[in-house]
DNA sequence: TAATTTGCTTTAATCGTTTAAAGTATATAC
DNA sequence: GTATATACTTTAAACGATTAAAGCAAATTA
């Protein structure tokens, strides 16, 4: 089955491809094609079924009404909400997504940005990964709009829909000492990942706003590199008899469901032994046996925001800096009353 | 800064676009470039950081080098799984992938079919819904190629990669007679999609072969329109005294995790009370108390399979037809020995 | 010496659209 | 009766690459 080109249907109703592409294109009324013409070429074109090469278009308009997305890991639940988000906003204002995953690579990341870019992309939605300034920088140079999304550089401004990460360790933290917990263990990444860090701060400062001295011993980073023995050594030390805590608080749901599958391998009981926090949402805090309290992020909201924020800059090149969210608080039955 | 063009490279060593062209693509040798231009061309594209437009590429060489990627839900750990590893071996492969979310409507799947073929994929690589024959047949007589994943229709020849899913119900079926039970409820959905009621058929084979009179009682069909509702009603009925089942098989992992959860309201204890044996895998499953068996589909290589059967298909029109996987079994702790 | 081959380069059409600008016929104004 | 406005329509040049086909010296052959 042949395609059928605009000159197809020029042809076939016998008048030029400019009158043609008018009357499709919504302009019949400016560009003044006669009430005939104009219903003679809606026809044809049902007729004929007739669809657009949006490459040719993409080619002469410069606008690939495509949008890039590059997440971390898709098989994150942070990753596939907002990508659900994105996909659907976009969808909806008749923009398609072209998608990508870093792995936590920023030579990956590179890469990516590298191949969305020479697509033509009209504009980018990104989650950074650890080291992925240069190719930010580099971006920025281009002048395709973009927007980050999660996690951001401090000495680098971009547009960014971000979430108040210390103010959410501040007050997760603060909850579990008011709940009576003073050895609060605190289990990160080991990163310069600045949307990590700040959850780190937050933890801290309500600690010591609270008149507890943090202490080095219940802090916990762990390597990506090493992750499973790490997360598992940390979880020993955290519950083994000499340094016991009495909370903790993780700070990712992948973190989380590690460090929960090894206290459950100790045979620790949450929350009588342990109280546990997580930030993030996980499907597995709800069927624990006693429901994991958590710091839930608006995946769905930052996805929407990501979007019209990047739609915003593409059309208007209104300029929207930082916009930072508000997390909610889930509260399970994990942490000791 | 101003976009660098073919032509500005042209002009920058003095040649004409034609031996730009044939240099950066590779084909100096082939059309007899002189070395030194050759190493001019390669040097002036460096300088200037010369970044081929794909659009423009596409329009002449009716290649996109994409494949549009349609799931049902992104959120699915399915999805998410056949999703990240799509993405890979594309990448690999130099091709770049376009996204889609049906949310389970024919109708959406059909608008992202349209979508994906007007943005000239050169191949499709699908999660098909229920009722969604019609937009595929339409794509059949497209002649863009295209792979189904997962799911397919039993009158609709088309190439695919699934697995078998009577064998796995059947086995993991089978499994739970030999582990003693002979109650054996099957959670399903209510549905028309083949590879669900193939899941269904193994679970009344395996019985039947077993000497189990399949009873009506223990087969729940769920609704996704009432998915909750329908689930707790379920579960409610199976583990109430008079029905009492000593084992639940739940077709997908959705319903085991929402099955799951009503199972715990009811302080119901697996495997003690009730075994319980599902389909698909789940973080979740592994942070229950008591870890859930399941029947774990090999998400990598499906996707992996279906990026290298359609670009066969695309590249040499090699057919490849149904390919049929066999899930393998993880055994945890919810099926009483 | 003329014809042919070799080695390399350029010309220009093409992909399928969009869109200024020019064209044409009819109606209106002066 | 000529100029101008009105209501349409067409022409043709883009967009940025690819790629047959043609062009042109210099070297080789006859």
């Amino acid at each position: 089955m042949k395609k059928v080109l605009l000159k197809d249907i020029a042809r076939h109703v016998g008048v030029s491809t400019a009158l043609v592409s008018y009357v499709l294109n919504g302009q019949a009324e400016e560009k003044q094609v006669s009430k005939e013409n104009a219903a003679r070429i809606l026809a044809a074109a049902e007729e004929l079924n007739y669809r657009p090469n949006q490459i040719a278009k993409s080619l002469k308009t410069q606008k690939t009404h495509t949008i890039g997305l590059i997440v971390a890991d898709i098989n994150y639940r942070f990753s596939s909400g907002i990508t659900s988000a994105i996909e659907a906003e976009a969808k909806k204002k008749n923009f398609t997504v072209i998608f990508g995953c870093s792995n936590e690579s920023a030579e990956k990341f590179d890469e990516l940005v590298t191949v969305l870019v020479n697509r033509q992309v009209d504009g980018l939605i990104m989650v950074p990964t650890e080291n992925s300034e240069p190719a930010i920088h580099r971006l920025q140079r281009s002048e395709i709009p973009f927007v980050l999304v999660d996690r951001n550089f401090p000495n680098l401004l971009a547009n960014s829909i971000l979430i108040d990460n210390y103010k959410a360790a501040y007050d997760s933290t603060s909850y579990l000492i008011k709940q009576g917990h003073t050895r609060i263990a605190f289990i990160n990444y080991q990163t310069t990942m600045f949307h990590l860090n700040e959850r780190k701060r937050g933890y801290i400062d309500a600690l010591s706003d609270n008149g507890i001295e943090p202490v080095e011993q219940l802090i916990k980073l762990i390597k990506s590199t090493s992750f499973k023995p790490d997360v598992d050594k940390a979880i020993n030390y955290l519950v083994g008899h000499e340094h016991k805590c009495d909370a903790i608080f993780f700070a990712t749901d992948r973190l989380a469901i590690t460090g929960l599958q090894e206290i459950n391998r100790q045979k620790v009981k949450v929350p009588e032994d342990v109280s546990v926090f997580s930030f993030d949402e996980a499907e597995a805090f709800d069927l624990f046996y006693c429901p994991i309290s958590h710091a839930r992020q608006p995946l769905e909201k930052m996805g929407k925001l990501a979007v019209n924020a990047l739609l915003d800059l593409i059309h208007k090149n209104k300029i929207i800096n930082q916009i930072y969210l508000e997390s909610d608080f889930v509260y399970g039955k994990s942490c000791r009353e």
